[in-house]
DNA sequence: AATGAATGAGTTTTCATTCAT
DNA sequence: CATGAATGAAAACTCATTCAT
């Protein structure tokens, strides 16, 4: 009850724990269902819910429904970077980018219902007025331009030219078959474009 | 470019062709504002304004918002089918599928900002739960599927094998690069995107 | 063209004959739907519909739609006169209310569903503010105080002591049945009860 | 008499006996404004005014109007339970039911004002639509079958033959006279016709 | 008189955000 | 920090009534 100031201690089965494991409760729900309903579509119940948090107290997590979607942006952010990190550890950039193609694929379930995360969040936060206060119109577009600036990497390792170029056909080759599969709910048709990209990959350089 | 108050407006015109155009002209405004503001964030408001119509009437026009949803749908239909069917009078399948190509980068500055109309409503339209009655969450991947099925047709004519998987990756190439240079605000990106698709039929088949 | 005043002439078949049948039509329309939707859940439009009229011409016959409620209850005002005209033409005042009975009865398929015509108004009606202008609270009402004062008539012929009770009771049997009828939707509860009343009215004077 | 802002409010409550002292207060102004103005003629509005709550707090308690109608109908299936319960202590069945009668006769101001809370209610929702989704079309009927079954249990206790028969004509002759009472704006009419159903009570087994 | 269209006020409902405890 | 409850500003939709031919 006295002791509000000595959270700085490494004991960390305390209230602040607690705390910051709901914050992350909250972050992953938000993530989840803002990708599978829409920003607009999404109740701040619809994730207090989903993260078993009173409705009352997410609003000291997160001031307004604008951090959460940042929030679940900044989640996106940290599997990006999980997944590029693991990648970074194959000695090979094609291999690398193969194994991108490999993860979206994994991902095809998913994306046949409720699209790319990153990509329809994206789209939706475009339709915003650019000129709000504290506007989160390219929040998302920068989850993407991480994406294309690690593929860039890898293709300028590889050798080729314009790698930027390629960085953008890699990943506009993912949210199309991302929107397509979505759209036609065929998760199938992630698989063949999936084997469309890396041939595509293969026969480079 | 802005067609809101479109002059397609008869002079001496009757009562039901006034009424009829009052219709267009609320159809080409829901076309238009359901486009650059998405659905959700889209109130019947903003469409009789942009329509020049009392929102009281809109009702008499079009019962529910979704009704101005698939009239927006429609437009977009009935642009696609004169699309191709200008493209049709082209002697040859690849060049109807370049001058499809030369379309999609035409608009590259309304894509930019805006994304495609048909693949962003397709991808806000998919968030819906699907159960829901009358449901719209299939409208807009009907459009898609059109698109797909006249480039199929191209491209067996194109005599390519898997008409319909290289369909599938040039509509996916057109979504991808939109929503790419939507998110980043670069219709440049179009235009080399569009280059690579470009390249990529004439050393089909 | 110029005959604007010539319609006292019998020659029936102008203009003048087929307004007074289009108003006709409008009331049997309304006394109709407004049984069976009830006053505030039927729209002008219903009304205009089922009379195969337009809505906008409703308002040349009738100035607002308590008038068409109006126009309604003047319909069964002259239904119920039509039955006890031809009532009247019994000798004896028992038959009469026996023979009232069997109207009654012979309606039972229409209370079991809608509940008496008069009835169901004069409940819909009664909720109205009584302050209001041209207030229409009582009208259906009116209807039932005819009903009343044409039985407590045969009562009184019949020489029961407290006709107007009798009329009451009568009236009053006719009344609940038909609402437990329409709330059970059980026609046959309308000829049981009509056998009771009918007993009832055989074991008088 | 009127109840509206009732003092059932506990003076040093919790929040939790707060909030249902609340859902108490728009229960019972449900119950109250439906029964004077009718379902359609009453604005979720009236009933928070008359409950003292602010229109938008309403739906924390009752997600739709349709809700409160619900919980009107609770109220007076809560308050039918009350006076059978107290009734049920009374040794002779036909005592009962006189009570029964009694209670009818002492409510004869507002049934002469407004009708049978129950039965407007059940005449009103029997207008719906059967097919509609949630359909309460038959929710006040089932009040009106529990009164019923109350009856015709007395009935059967009192060894007369078709106690459901017995039952049904004398909810009818309340059912009735209510309606009678009311379209004439009579009191004196329910201590008439009350007197009458205590006689034949009387007369009968 | 006839008629499609217009108008505007009213009603239900949703929800982000705030508050009191 | 927690939490149920409060609030008020939208937004969709309905409809009686009026208007312009």
């Amino acid at each position: 009850m006295t002791d509000s100031q000595a959270s700085t201690a490494p004991k960390s089965s305390s209230r602040a724990a607690a705390s910051a494991a709901k914050r992350r409760r909250l972050t992953a729900a938000a993530a989840q269902v803002l990708h599978q309903k829409g920003v607009e579509r999404t109740a701040i119940a619809d994730i207090a819910q989903a993260a078993a948090v009173p409705v009352g107290n997410v609003y000291y997590y997160f001031k307004t429904k604008d951090d959460l979607v940042e929030a679940a942006l900044s989640e996106h952010t940290a599997r990006l970077d999980a997944l590029t990190d693991e990648l970074d550890r194959l000695p090979d950039p094609r291999a690398r980018l193969t194994g991108l193609v490999d993860a979206w694929v994994s991902q095809r379930e998913t994306a046949a219902r409720y699209g790319c995360p990153t990509g329809t969040l994206a789209a939706e936060l475009d339709k915003r007025d650019p000129d709000a206060p504290g506007g989160l119109d390219q929040a998302a577009a920068q989850v993407i331009r991480r994406l294309l600036a690690w593929a860039a990497g890898q293709f300028r390792e590889l050798g080729v030219p314009d790698p930027d170029g390629h960085a953008v056909t890699l990943v506009a080759g993912y949210q199309g078959m991302s929107l397509l599969a979505n759209a036609l709910r065929d998760p199938g048709l992630m698989t063949r474009e999936g084997d469309r990209l890396r041939s595509w990959l293969d026969a480079l350089g």
